[in-house]
DNA sequence: ATAAATTATATTCACGTGAACATTATGGTG
DNA sequence: CACCATAATGTTCACGTGAATATAATTTAT
């Protein structure tokens, strides 16, 4: 029934050039009041809306913000996501498209990268992004890194510190009182379970704990995942007094596998997650975690892509580590 | 540095025309093998790619798929979204991209809709919607709505049919031997709380049950509400011994209530949720609830709204309203 | 009243791609 | 070798928009 309605349609009735509407839907002052008036009178009563493909070429710019995640399928836990794409949106200026797509679905389909935005956000969880990462810094377009620290100066890139986040909750459990600790860990690809289980290691050691590999279980950041590596440990013989897992939804897994071998929380065993994820708070026990920064990651993020789109220098630094911080619940108990 | 390689910079150093370019790249047999493989030697080394827009401005297609969400900040339960995207990416042919947007975002900048699409997939909630579904439809471009039963049949439309779910789950409750039935229902202006809260009411009646007014709450979908309302409850005086919950994160807040106030679920009160969403088989104790078949919503979404953007005719149905399921889980305990 | 200055509008072009149409090679046939 | 069919490539145009440049209309100054 439209038969598209374009500025020359427009022109046409009017009975001015094409350009003049242009301007006028664009409020040039160039343009006399009444016949701008007149133009966009008659643009809203056909329902005109610009050809934005049209635009994009002419202006080498898209209005578009590319969101890359490592993976949208698996190791991008729902409230992650979630959050961030929210974050996105409340921040990005009016008239901005959110275009999602993910390296794990390019490199499935051995494709390259879409060129048709003006920045793009990287949610990054793998060093095997650095693949796609430096494809899109070559484009030359403002591109800035989250999630992961990366080993390059020349984007910008905002992270949780995940080692110190991660040393952070390990003291503190010392603190309890614990010296028989486990960890279910993440994705062995992904940047954040090598810092916190590195983070686990070092701080044992730093306090002479040697560790118990029985303890030492390896999950996907899925839920079941924790169930699964719990059940192990479990059924390993000796028990840990507390277990650090990488991310809240293991630990969700983990704790309903100790309650379905009967043992209770934080009684027997004590919980530690990491992420402090939407349901840490209301699961039972509360879950005691550390808050990753996502908040602080997302909101730097697209304040400075915002600004290198529109060519002015960001007022943040070019790369930071947040440090995460510790959310005490009611999953750790202090013994003696 | 790359100051945009374009089929007619290719051209140039191949020495033909951009047509001939144009055709090499994308696979036309009108041109010589060995004119191809040079210029396709060329593109590569140049890095050559696409510009989307002029392609999209010619061609008509801008390979682009909008979604659309009700809202993104709220009402729409994290795992609902990252399950939706998940899908939707899965089965989307390779090459187009994914545009998501929010009808609540449009509505607060006072924007219209973006035409810059394909095909638009519409994840309703609410009656609020229509007026934005009207502007998709009149475009012209291929339209699918899901989640929520709309009052048109000129579009494709395929939702959870939320009512006979409830139905189904409050005769289960009865069958259990509950009669002092609760329920805390969703967002007021969502459809499916609406059609939770009459599946609901609707049963009681038919069983010649008479609701009681204290038993009856409402929150936002979101965990924290759920929490909230059963408080309330609790504080009431006189308590059921079951409550229906509109979805299954308001369920674990309600529970999380129960807890707090030192009653034990399920053998004071009862739960049944609905969703069935990711952590529901592993919250303490694990939920009862009702299966929403978004699976199925999706991907008849999808291969429909595939099929209309390639101009064939769909094979599902216009319209389907998909029965959700009954899950067993323990929230559930029968009485006599 | 007329030139000059200003304001308003029109004409032409560019953006990068692909399609229609036009032209030039190439090869086979008598 | 001339002719014609066919293969290969080139030229021109269109897509919808906005910018640069040109022209027309109006106002201002003398």
């Amino acid at each position: 029934m439209n038969d598209k309605v374009t500025i020359k349609t427009i022109a046409k009735i009017a009975n001015v050039s094409h350009t003049t509407v242009s301007r006028a839907l664009n409020d040039s002052p160039l343009v006399k009041e009444k016949t701008k008036k007149e133009i966009r009178d008659i643009a809203e009563r056909l329902n005109y809306s610009p050809n934005l493909n049209a635009k994009a070429l002419v202006e080498h710019r898209s209005f578009i913000i590319a969101v890359y995640f490592t993976d949208l399928n698996s190791g991008t836990s729902p409230s992650f996501m979630s959050e961030m794409l929210h974050q996105i949106k409340e921040m990005l200026p009016a008239g901005y498209e959110i275009a999602v797509d993910s390296f794990a679905g390019l490199r499935q389909a051995n494709q390259s990268i879409n060129l048709r935005f003006d920045g793009a956000l990287v949610v990054s969880q793998s060093v095997s992004d650095d693949l796609y990462i430096d494809q899109l810094a070559k484009t030359g377009k403002p591109v800035v890194v989250l999630n992961r620290k990366i080993d390059r100066d020349d984007l910008f890139n905002y992270a949780s510190d995940d080692y110190s986040g991660t040393v952070t909750a390990i003291e503190y459990l010392l603190r309890m009182g614990h010296r028989k600790l486990g960890i279910i860990s993440g994705k062995e690809e992904f940047t954040s379970s090598q810092n916190r289980l590195a983070g686990f290691l070092d701080t044992l050691q730093k306090h002479n704990i040697t560790r118990n590999d029985n303890w030492v279980a390896t999950g996907d950041y899925s839920v079941q995942s924790g169930y699964n590596a719990m059940e192990k440990i479990l059924n390993s013989g000796d028990l840990p007094t507390c277990m650090f897992v990488s991310n809240d939804d293991m630990a969700m897994g983990a704790m309903r596998a100790c309650e379905d071998y009967g043992f209770s929380i934080p009684e027997q065993i004590s919980f530690m997650g990491f992420d402090d994820s939407a349901y840490s708070n209301y699961c039972i026990p509360r879950l005691t975690t550390i808050r990753k920064p996502v908040r602080e990651i997302t909101n730097n993020g697209i304040k400075t892509l915002n600004s290198l789109i529109n060519n002015e220098s960001p007022e943040t630094v070019q790369a930071m580590n947040i440090k995460p911080s510790l959310v005490v619940r009611e999953s750790v108990k202090k013994i003696n």
